[in-house]
DNA sequence: ATCTACGATCTGTTTTAATAGATCAAACCT
DNA sequence: AGGTTTGATCTATTAAAACAGATCGTAGAT
């Protein structure tokens, strides 16, 4: 709106980007109309702050009120953690572009079905393995499980097909854990992708 | 207000605290009403971002999206930023606590006479002073300029004795930012103190 | 004991974000 | 060519922030 204000919708913009989604897929994550995103990315709208906030969750990233001695060094940190992380995140083009394709369809299958637990962890596990490099033959599991979303979607009479590909999901995310955290007990070069801190992207 | 908003009104809160300022000055200076931001700080409003900016321009801060991955390291930095500096900003503890007062004062001038430049500028003068240690010799400049201020907030007849007054002004930055950079030349340990980027607290 | 500054809390009014929903042109796949 | 997705742009309604201003109890200071 003013002008400290519009270094903000930019950011929101970009982040969103990089993450593959569209408008409409944040709109469905974030409980926010897309017409109202395209507003706030045009920097057209004075958002408030909880919905500031509700976004930025959606989108990783978190509200801070720095002092203006620290921004320099502060940006500087962001700045070398943006870089890192990209080339990390590769995990195989394919399975990640089909981790997206996922994520956005149960985005959309929450939106008519809000209150489903099972459909939130599925979108969790879904962001912490886009994390991860997932070797190939683990393709089929991800496609499995977007095709149970699938079937869901279209007829919700029963729960246990998703539950079914939610312990899929688990499973496939419990043995990637484990093998990154034994190959780094072997490794000395550490891989750059790391569990400890980075919950989503 | 919702959960992750939570974090925002202590931080405004000490923010102002350190700065010595009062709701009311605070109030004078960022163009806000003062029972909004009692308000703001009790977390019973939802602000937009356009308010939290002002607010946080005012008090030497500014909103950053961080991504979560980054934020512990910000964290990090921040708090060390935070540290460094009380210390460094002593001066002795009597000048500090009247350039706290001049600065209240001229900002509730400011508010009766909004359009003035000396006033703004004599503003930013004392909040750079704030950073110096400032010899007691020199606290009877600072007490001129809080009289001259106060005289022109009663009968603001004449701009002549608050032009005169922020000359002197002036003419002590330069002589204490002199000061400190040879200082600096001779020292090999660095004092807390800096100018760089500290441009105000 | 009086005066002042502080922060919190009311009242009432204006402004505007947020919402739901529809539409549209452009780009992209099939 | 036809269907789909994307982002931007309308309308209309509702909820709430922002504002101005007054009040009040509590400290602190003179």
């Amino acid at each position: 709106m003013t002008y400290a204000t519009e270094h903000i919708a930019p950011t929101l913009r970009s982040a969103r980007e990089t993450q593959g989604l569209s408008q409409r897929a944040l709109s469905a994550m974030a409980g926010v109309p897309q017409s109202h995103i395209s507003k706030i990315e045009n920097g057209t709208v004075d958002l408030r702050v909880s919905s500031l906030v509700e976004l930025a969750r959606v989108l990783d990233l978190e509200l801070v009120l720095v002092p203006r001695k620290a921004i320099s060094a502060v940006h500087a940190v962001v700045r070398s953690r943006a870089e890192s992380v990209p080339t990390a995140v590769e995990s195989s083009r394919h399975t990640l572009n089909e981790l997206k394709r996922l994520q956005q369809s149960v985005a959309r299958t929450a939106q008519i079905h809000p209150a489903l637990p099972e459909l939130a962890e599925i979108l969790r596990l879904v962001r912490e393995l886009k994390h991860f490099p997932i070797p190939r033959h683990y393709l089929d599991a991800v496609l499995n499980v977007a095709a149970a979303v699938k079937v869901f979607h279209e007829k919700p009479f029963s729960l246990n097909a998703l539950r079914d590909s939610l312990a899929q999901l688990r499973n496939l995310r419990n043995a990637l854990a484990h093998a990154l955290l034994t190959s780094h007990e072997t490794e000395t070069v550490r891989p750059a992708y790391d569990l400890d801190e980075g919950d989503d992207d």
